[in-house]
DNA sequence: GTCTGCTGTGGAAACGATTACAAAGACGAC
DNA sequence: GTCGTCTTTGTAATCGTTTCCACAGCAGAC
């Protein structure tokens, strides 16, 4: 059925290994390589893959797992990441787990199946914590979370500074009740945690961070509840915000209740998506370099690959922060 | 080094037949099963995906080739499949070709080489041309794109009914200079330009068609044209847009220039995405039922590796139509 | 003329699984 | 006791490549 190369080697009156070494790289005549070539053509004969991984043992694949494509962020990390690998001559895996630990082992199961070249991997925190027990062998870059321990290289934001950095601005706009918003799955709202702790101790505010699901809802559902209690809660005049479904949640909580931005409630969050720029006054955030990333990551895996042994590496990444009118002055927005 | 199904036999004192059939099915003793269980969990053994396929014929992976998952429309349409594609234990490489010929036609030589059981497909109107002389030895599902010909099953919105139900709508309001602007690579692109002809047309309207390039700054651009003439175009009072890339830019457009929407210019457009809904006064848009064109696919995908020959099928679903304040009754947003 | 080395080629052994086939044992039926 | 049937197991062929090895031919050095 299939064309095979044995089908093309006796077309072409020659040995497999001759149509197989032009095909690849080999000492072959010019004589023999063109009526190779020709036979190629007539036949249309595509190599199988699976058996050339077999036989070579390459199986010239990567893996990207990741905890949700429809997350902006992932998707443009994804893009840099598939550009480098088929520069490489490689091919993509994507994968996406919800961040659902057992759908991250089962990718895991597959990846070491595929006998994958390497790994790039976003771990919930659940998965980072035994990702030591797993026993991959192969190669593995951690972006966007990275544990303590220095098992793998990882490429990652700099989230304390970078949130820290966002307090500041909310400082330095007048706003003194800040409140932080963090999703509670991730290592990367742990550390963004850290850094709005940190800052606000510095400035001298009382810190008033709430955890919840990584979802638009819940984050609705959140500032729902600081204008249902209204007599108990003391409402917050500003929000950090650790991603940008939980961004998305807030604006629309905003809109529901009619809470003005920044009047009302000032806004800042991550992630430099098209639609922030579009949203009411504009929303302040900070963007990360996303291309940097999964370029970065691509790198330290290629360079693994090339010396197995070599200590491992944390690149640490800044974000910038894109100020819009979601944190215009205090005073300013109280007139 | 990588332990392989003999190691395991080998330590399960078995034949590498038994494991073989201990790991997928057939008739083997509760003893034997056992003790090759153990060996399996011993070894940490993982069958090497490759040699399966290759002995076996069945790749177990299907093919997904979009143009950019960065439009969230094939990021829900692949969420879709790929739940799909796992729930019947298989693999999906995706593939994005921003567009690009080129990139489709290496793609699809991949799917070739890696002998997938099926591929899900939306071409650009190029590759859509030449796609019969392809020699595809695979069923293929085409989605969002298909063309006048039956040579393969095909998931698409009515893109027709769907822009004439926008033109409806905004006649309805009150609208009559009601311009449209359309990208200019996809098939989609040009029913849904079909759809806005004929139902301008049908209102006694004066259709006013552009085509774009299909990214944010082209449809600005051709927005901010409008507004630097003046004199020679006769502004629209209203806008239909495509696709919701185009339809970011126009939005963009309108708040540079200070346009008021739907004051200066309502907006209805495609695809229900979430930033839609906290734009401005909101945006009226065609939602498309994306996780059913996802199934939809699979299903025809299904169906006919089940029986290979029979007719080829075009479902065709319906778009509903989500109202927003961008497209306010004419009268009440001159006031 | 022999020896060495280099180039191009084919034969055949892997790679790691599945599966066709054969064999061995158990069990009833006669 | 013999025969057929059914279940469980092992042996070996096979999938489509790459690659090791052998070898033929030829050129140059001695």
């Amino acid at each position: 059925m299939t064309v095979s190369i044995k089908d093309v080697a006796l077309k072409a009156g020659v040995s497999v290994a001759t149509v197989s070494r032009v095909l690849g790289s080999g000492p072959v005549s010019d004589a023999l390589r063109a009526r190779v070539e020709e036979a190629v053509a007539a036949t249309g004969y595509r190599p199988n893959l699976s058996a050339r991984r077999l036989r070579s043992q390459h199986s010239q694949t990567i893996g990207l797992i990741v905890s949700d494509i429809r997350n902006p962020f992932f998707t443009a990390v994804s893009r840099a990441v598939e550009d480098a690998a088929f520069q490489a001559g490689m091919r993509v895996i994507l994968c996406n787990t919800d961040e659902n630990p057992d759908r991250e082992a089962m990718y895991l199961r597959l990846m070491q199946e595929e006998r994958v070249t390497g790994l790039i991997f976003a771990p919930t925190r659940t998965t980072l914590g035994r990702l030591d027990r797993a026993g991959l062998d192969f190669p593995v870059v951690l972006i966007d979370r990275s544990g303590p321990s220095g098992l793998y290289d990882s490429v990652v934001l700099d989230n304390q500074q970078a949130a820290a950095a966002l307090v500041g601005h909310l400082h330095a706009q007048g706003y003194r009740r800040i409140a932080g918003l963090f999703g509670n799955t991730s290592t990367t709202a742990v550390e963004r945690h850290g850094g709005y702790h940190a800052a606000m101790i510095e400035h001298g505010l009382t810190p008033d961070a709430r955890f919840v699901p990584p979802y638009a809802e819940a984050a609705e559902a959140e500032v729902a509840g600081w204008l249902a209690d209204g007599s108990s809660v003391v409402r917050p005049d500003a929000v950090m915000v650790s991603n940008s479904l939980l961004l998305m949640g807030v604006v629309k909580a905003a809109r529901k209740h009619g809470l003005s931005i920044p009047g009302d409630l000032a806004l800042a969050g991550f992630d430099n998506e098209a639609w922030t720029e579009l949203v009411g006054p504009g929303l302040t955030v900070i963007e990360q370099p996303v291309h940097e990333i999964g370029c970065a990551a691509m790198n330290l895996l290629f360079e693994r690959l090339d010396v197995p042994d070599r200590p491992t590496r944390k690149v640490v990444l800044s974000g910038t922060c894109v100020v819009r009118g979601s944190t215009a002055p205090w005073e300013a927005s109280r007139v």
